[in-house]
DNA sequence: TGCGATTTGTCCGTATGTATT
DNA sequence: TAATACATACGGACAAATCGC
């Protein structure tokens, strides 16, 4: 720890942006559920906002495909299908490997402290059988690999990605009430990301997503099966 | 030529668009340089538009990162540097080999002879010395492929780099009074993208990348000593 | 087919917050 | 410190498009 560990001062607060996460958050909770209509007249009331910062913030929400927008029609929480979920799998396969040949020859102290830590915060929050924290923590731990790659195109994609995949992951915890996909197997994760085989980590990385996939894929199906 | 090859109507017409439009063409071609303050008023009064839908496009340009954007300070025409040219050519890079990966083994006639047509269209601009042509073109070439992949996920994050990629080469040739990057092998690029080895595909785009970094980088430094 | 209601898209005037000089 | 310029935000109004009846 060093002595002043001091948090970022939140810099560029607008109301958009205040707007954005405020939209996020609900849509990633669940509390609002795919498929909802958004009314710019309703959210705006209920947000307290005019309808100009709510606009730009829904333009942005967007752009991070968790609202689908038809012009004049209406902007609408993004839906889940299997073909996105196909995807964002195989597109994040493809992140991941890159941030680690990326990242192989700079794994420092930091970076390896830093993943040790976060998976540690990881199984805690399994261990209190706290899932919502759990999927955060998760997902902390692969934004520990992008953070630490210093490159700002591959970052700012994931960031993309990470909003719809945290939905995803939501979703599935809500529908069997047991954890989400990808939240074991996480120790030979850490143990290869700080090894020195770096195929076997690409490898890895293949297998992980594969299984992530194959148990959303698996309960989306469900889902659409149902409501037929 | 299928009998009735219509264009898709322009569906999605707001002014928001019709601005983001136009704004992307002045940065790309060099109209707005690098650097240059956006001012709302004049930018509205100069486009006949209001503020609102002005604001709402710039926000989906700053997601382009065609324009960046400090709150309550200003918003600029996105700046050059060797670091963002280093990321965008790896970054492109890791893309179009993914993008071979999937459409490998769904290259059918339709495929083939589009990528042709192109390469066509890319030579014969060339060839009659038109650079903005042959820029767009050669953009036109790579688009071929995204668009057949069938991953909207691969192609929207394509979309977002290919703005800034035209600005690139833009900004070369207006540099140089020469032909930008990448307008010469591309021959090479045909044959192996439908030849029937993958590996040496790969290999080709990462070869392909770098050469057309080199020039990009190289012009940027002359740009960034000279102003010093 | 048309009509009316709802909602989005757009404009404008105004007020406040922030950075810069 | 004050003043200026501009971004941010508000609210009311109207036009344009969609959808349900």
């Amino acid at each position: 720890m060093t002595p002043f560990n001091l948090k970022p001062i939140r810099k560029e607060r607008t109301l958009r942006s205040d707007v954005v996460e405020q939209l996020k958050e609900a849509i990633i909770n669940g509390d609002l559920p795919p498929g909802t209509k958004l009314v710019e007249s309703q959210l705006s009331a209920l947000l307290g906002v005019s309808r100009g910062p709510l606009r730009e913030a829904i333009r942005q929400l967007v752009d991070q495909n968790l609202i689908e927008s038809i012009p004049y029609t209406g902007t609408y929480v993004a839906n889940i299908s299997v073909k996105a979920i196909q995807e964002l799998y195989s597109f994040r396969t493809e992140l991941e490997q890159f941030a680690f040949k990326l990242i192989w020859d700079k794994r420092d102290k930091a970076f390896q402290e830093e993943l040790k830590l976060q998976l540690k915060k990881l199984t805690s929050a399994i261990k209190d059988n706290d899932r919502e924290s759990a999927i955060f923590e998760e997902l902390e731990l692969h934004n520990v690999v992008y953070k630490h790659c210093g490159h700002e195109l591959l970052e700012q994609t994931w960031q993309r990605l990470r909003g719809r995949l945290h939905l995803y992951f939501t979703l599935h915890q809500k529908a069997h009430n047991r954890a989400g996909p990808l939240l074991d197997a996480h120790d030979r994760y850490l143990e290869l990301a700080l090894g020195d085989d770096l195929n076997a980590m690409l490898e890895h990385i293949t297998e992980h997503m594969q299984q992530g996939y194959n148990k959303v894929e698996q309960f989306v199906s469900e889902i659409k099966s149902n409501t037929l």
